[in-house]
DNA sequence: TTGTAGGCGTTATCAA
DNA sequence: TTGATAACGCCTACAA
């Protein structure tokens, strides 16, 4: 910044003002400042601009995964709102380890984020204090708490799994197996609504685990096996989401099981593959883009001082039935 | 600091030296201090810490989006090498448009990253003119060319398309249609494989375009009829990527188009789905893991000083035939 | 409209 | 092994 000052033989103050607030700089300064920025290639320092305004203009994401499917609509609404408004989005894995959540959430609270959006309302003690702490607004997504740390903005998993559950109940379906991962804390939200919709009418559940990846197509295709072997009569699966289930409709088609003649099928996440796999798969459509446009607003209207949100925010989701469950 | 220095009562520089290198600090007194830092929940302000040493243990990373499969294990290899070299993601999306990657590039340099990866080997002038500015590693990904701002690390879209153009030839496949986008550099490319492969044999060639989203399955399914349409004897297809295919090979289905009998279907980048569809898709495998592990290595190496690579990094790719396609 | 002084929280450097 | 001092590059506050 000094190079460009001395250049334009103003002072430094003028040329950040230039790049601040252009309009308090007579425009004849203003225009000669710019041409030595551009001649020079100048980049202001962010980190500097920082310290000295105490304004990171971050807001740090902790997600598990970047790739998944679910959480791809609400990070771009994320960073399309939070953009416009001037901020930047940290970005960060967890590989769906609470532990490596943790370090993130650490790593990332040391560069001062303005505020923070995580993924579900499990967290280890420690990075519960860490955001408690920060005194930034901590945004929880993807799933509903009585007690957020600050403001969760999401749905439940419990209640979505437990509504598809009795939609296949009312259609007759009796022997329904769920299955899903064991480590996941919405995998395992799921299957509590699972086993509670099926208590409500005195069946009897069965919950299988497919390991750690519960969200690949492979494990939807050895959840079948492994459901079939123990309860050939089953006649409905729920899977933990649509990867799991499209590798499990692509297998019945490959060994000639009919859906929903034989079996149904259900998801969850209404992913792009669900409606067009034959049939059609019936699942739960998370509204991830306005999760991620209304998390961003909470955190736009909370650091520019009003706060209209309410700490709880459900954003609730829909049933999506397609031809993987018989009709009426 | 300063609060954990005069708790502990030492001075602000040995609370620092009992982070940063904690073997200068006398036992006794480090536990000290590392107690004080528990207790008082402090977080190290790592912009501060930036601005002194001049480091930011940032390393900038900006793609297409963060959703994409294809790069999803490109972004998973670079950031957990990277975390483990010490260095944090700054990750950015560009939503396909290089006037927003020359914002991101320019949003992200200042923060004063280390190293910068981006996709691809087309970009603005002005990105280009920043990054070469900018005096760090930059490595481009996903592609080759033979004039790199830098390094690149990759695999060229021309060749791997060429290829799986002339296994179709081979097999006999003679009116083979392909299906992109219009914009996306890498499709482009991938569209002129195709186009040099038929003309090398005078046969005449058929390129399609399905607008703004070429990866969705709906322009898979759009493009496999808008191919029938214009050129009914169509015998073969080859798709943007393996979602659009993914996509085709599900409405054959519908439609009762034999997959081969009829028509063969191919795609790129074997995303999880290929194997799994009936029939197994044939495609062109990215080695995106191995791209964003060597991109890693080459800027760890850089930036310790060390730099035993050459600035053109071929990666490769493997045609990977499964049965959409008709045996020899 | 522009310039000057001081400080943001940390680290490098040198001294003790 | 520890501490004091001066940066780092910018912004806030105030002065001219």
């Amino acid at each position: 910044m000094h190079d460009v000052a001395r250049e334009a033989g103003v002072s430094a103050q003028t040329v950040s003002r230039v790049i601040r607030s252009p309009g308090l700089v007579k425009e004849e300064t203003r225009n000669l400042v710019r041409a030595t920025i551009e001649r020079l290639g100048y980049v202001p320092d962010s980190t500097a601009s920082d310290l000295a305004s105490n304004r990171s203009r971050f807001v740090a994401a902790v997600i598990p995964s970047v790739s998944m499917s679910i959480y791809e609509d609400a990070v771009r609404a994320l960073s399309s709102e939070l953009l416009a408004a001037g901020y930047q989005l940290l970005l960060g894995n967890t590989e769906y380890s609470l532990d490596s959540e943790e370090a993130t959430i650490f790593a990332f609270l040391g560069r001062r984020p303005e505020a923070m959006v995580v993924v579900g309302v499990d967290h280890t003690d420690r990075a519960k204090a860490l955001m408690r702490q920060s005194g930034i607004p901590i945004i929880e997504t993807m799933d509903l708490t009585d007690t957020p740390i600050d403001t969760v903005v999401g749905y439940s998993n419990k209640v979505a799994t437990a509504t598809l559950t009795r939609l296949l109940l009312t259609r007759g379906y009796k022997r329904i197996v769920f299955v899903g991962g064991e480590e996941d804390a919405r995998g395992i939200e799921r299957r509590q609504g699972y086993l509670q919709a099926m208590a409500e009418v005195d069946l009897s559940a069965l919950s299988l685990e497919t390991g750690d990846h519960p969200s690949l197509m492979s494990a939807g295709i050895s959840g079948l096996k492994k459901a079939l072997e123990l309860q050939p009569r089953t006649d409905a699966i729920i899977f933990f989401n649509d990867a799991s289930a499209a590798g499990a409709i692509l297998e019945c088609q490959r060994a000639g099981i009919q859906v929903p003649g034989d079996i149904a099928i259900c998801g969850f996440g209404d992913f792009e593959v669900a409606a067009h796999l034959n049939p059609g798969l019936t699942t739960v459509r998370i509204l991830s883009h306005d999760i991620g446009k209304r998390a961003a607003q909470v955190i736009v209207d909370r650091l520019s001082g009003a706060d209209p949100h309410p700490k709880i925010i459900d954003i609730g989701f829909e049933i999506i039935e397609r031809c993987s469950i018989r009709e009426k």
